[in-house]
DNA sequence: AAGGCGGGGGT
DNA sequence: ACCCCAGCCTT
C-alpha cells in the first residue's frame, strides 16, 4: 500500500464524517456491511449536490421506501413529489427507472461490478465506481470533484479539466488499495470536503501535506486548473397564478422532456431572450381578470430567468381543462420546483409559509 | 467535446 | 458576481 494511502486511511479512522448512509470504519471492521440500496440512493442524490442538502431528502426517501422493491412499487409522480426542491429532476426519473430494472432484471439486488452498474440509468463513471467500492468493497477508482482537487494538488497537475481527467483517474487507481477500497474512496472525498477545500485549504493540518507537490512548489488554491466558463444569458417570460373562488390554484404538468421535465407548474409564456411586442396578458392561458403581482428572478445552471407574475381571483374552474386545481394549503405536497414556488409566492405571499397561530 | 440540466451555500 | 457541490445524458 502506498504511503499516501496508509496516511489517508489512518486519518479517516479518526476524522471521518458521520453521515446517515455511511458505515463507520469501526463498524465496517466489525463486519457490518453497507446496504447497496442506501448507498445507491445517497450517491444519486449527492450528484452535484451538497451533503447538507441531501440529508433530509435521504431520510424521507428511506422512511417512505426502505427497499429498492418498495421504490419500484411507487409511481413516478410520488417519487417526483418527494424529490421536488432537490433539483436535476432527471435524477428522480432515472432513479425510478433504475429501481424498476434492478427489481425486474436483478431480483432486487444491485449488480456488484462497474460494467453492469454503468448500464443502469443515472449511473455513470463516478457513481458506478462509488457503489462498487463503498457498497461492495471493490478497488474501483472514484473520481468526483473532491478527488479531482486532491489529486491535481498532490501531483501539481497543470493540464486543465476536463482534459486532465484520464490522468487523474490513473493516479487515483494507483492509490486505491485492495484492502478497504470503500473507506479509501470515502476518505479522499472527506479530505476534499473538509481539509483540501477549494478556497483556503487547511494544509497545516492535512495528513498529506508532506506528499503535496502543489504545497511544496506552488499555491494549492491554483488547482485544479479549469477550462474557461461561458456567460449566463437572461431569459424573460410571464407566469399566471389563477385562484378560484374556493381558494384553489390552477396547476398543470410540464412536458416529459427538457427543463423541469414532468414536474408541476403554473402556466407560463415561453421563456425567450426578448418579449417582442406582445403584451403578457394576451399570452395568458385563458381569459381572466389578470392583474400584475410583481416579478421573480430564478437562476438556473445555464441561464437566468426573470418572470413577471400575473394573478386573477374568482376564476371559474371550467375555464381551463388540461391541468387541475389544488387548495392553497395543499400546494406544498405538489411536485413544484423552486422557481414555481417562487412564482406562486409572489401572488400568494403565505402560500408556503408555515401555519402561524392567530395573533 | 460541448452543452443541457437545479438549487443552495460560501466567499 | 462567481464558484462549488460524491455528475449524467444527449448531441
Amino acid at each position: 500500500m502506498q504511503p499516501i494511502t496508509v496516511k489517508l486511511l489512518r486519518w479517516y479512522d479518526s476524522h471521518h464524517r458521520i453521515l446517515p448512509w455511511r458505515i463507520s470504519p469501526r463498524d465496517r471492521l466489525a463486519g457490518i456491511v453497507p446496504n447497496p440500496y442506501r448507498i445507491w440512493l445517497s450517491e444519486i442524490m449527492l450528484q452535484q449536490t451538497t451533503v447538507e442538502a441531501v440529508k433530509p431528502y435521504f431520510r424521507t426517501f428511506v422512511e417512505k421506501w426502505p427497499t429498492v422493491t418498495a421504490l419500484a412499487a411507487a409511481s413516478q409522480d410520488d417519487v417526483l413529489r418527494a424529490w421536488a426542491g432537490l433539483g436535476y429532476y432527471s435524477r428522480a426519473r432515472n432513479l425510478k427507472k433504475c429501481a424498476d430494472i434492478v427489481c425486474a432484471d436483478f431480483g432486487g439486488h444491485f449488480p456488484a461490478d462497474t460494467e453492469r452498474l454503468k448500464s443502469l440509468p443515472g449511473i455513470g463513471d463516478y457513481t458506478a465506481a462509488a457503489i462498487a467500492s463503498i457498497a461492495f468493497d471493490l478497488p474501483s477508482a472514484v473520481v468526483d470533484g473532491n478527488v479531482e482537487r486532491v489529486i491535481t494538488r498532490i501531483y501539481a497537475l497543470t493540464t486543465p479539466l476536463p482534459l486532465a481527467k484520464p490522468t487523474i483517474r490513473t493516479r487515483m487507481q494507483a492509490l486505491t488499495p485492495n484492502e478497504r477500497p470503500g473507506d479509501f474512496a470515502q476518505a479522499m472525498m472527506d479530505l476534499g470536503a473538509t481539509i483540501c477545500t477549494p478556497k483556503r485549504p487547511a494544509c497545516v493540518i492535512c495528513p498529506l501535506n508532506d506528499n503535496c507537490t502543489a504545497l511544496q512548489t506552488a499555491d494549492p488554491e491554483l488547482f485544479p486548473v479549469k477550462a474557461a466558463k461561458k456567460g449566463k444569458p437572461i431569459r424573460l417570460g410571464a407566469a399566471y397564478v389563477a385562484l378560484s373562488d374556493n381558494n384553489e390554484v390552477y396547476l398543470r404538468s410540464r412536458s416529459e422532456k427538457g427543463l423541469l421535465g414532468s414536474m408541476t407548474e403554473v402556466p407560463t409564456t415561453q421563456w425567450t431572450a426578448r418579449l417582442d411586442g406582445s403584451t403578457d396578458v394576451d399570452d395568458a392561458p385563458f381569459p381572466a381578470n389578470w392583474t400584475p403581482a410583481g416579478g421573480i428572478t430564478h437562476v438556473f445552471t445555464h441561464f437566468e430567468l426573470r418572470l413577471k407574475i400575473y394573478t386573477a381571483n374568482g376564476v371559474h374552474q371550467q375555464t381551463s381543462s388540461d391541468g387541475w386545481w389544488v387548495k392553497v394549503e395543499k400546494l406544498a405536497g405538489e411536485a413544484l420546483p423552486t422557481v414555481m414556488k417562487k412564482a406562486i409566492a409572489a401572488a400568494i405571499p403565505d402560500a408556503f409559509a408555515k401555519r402561524r397561530k392567530v395573533e
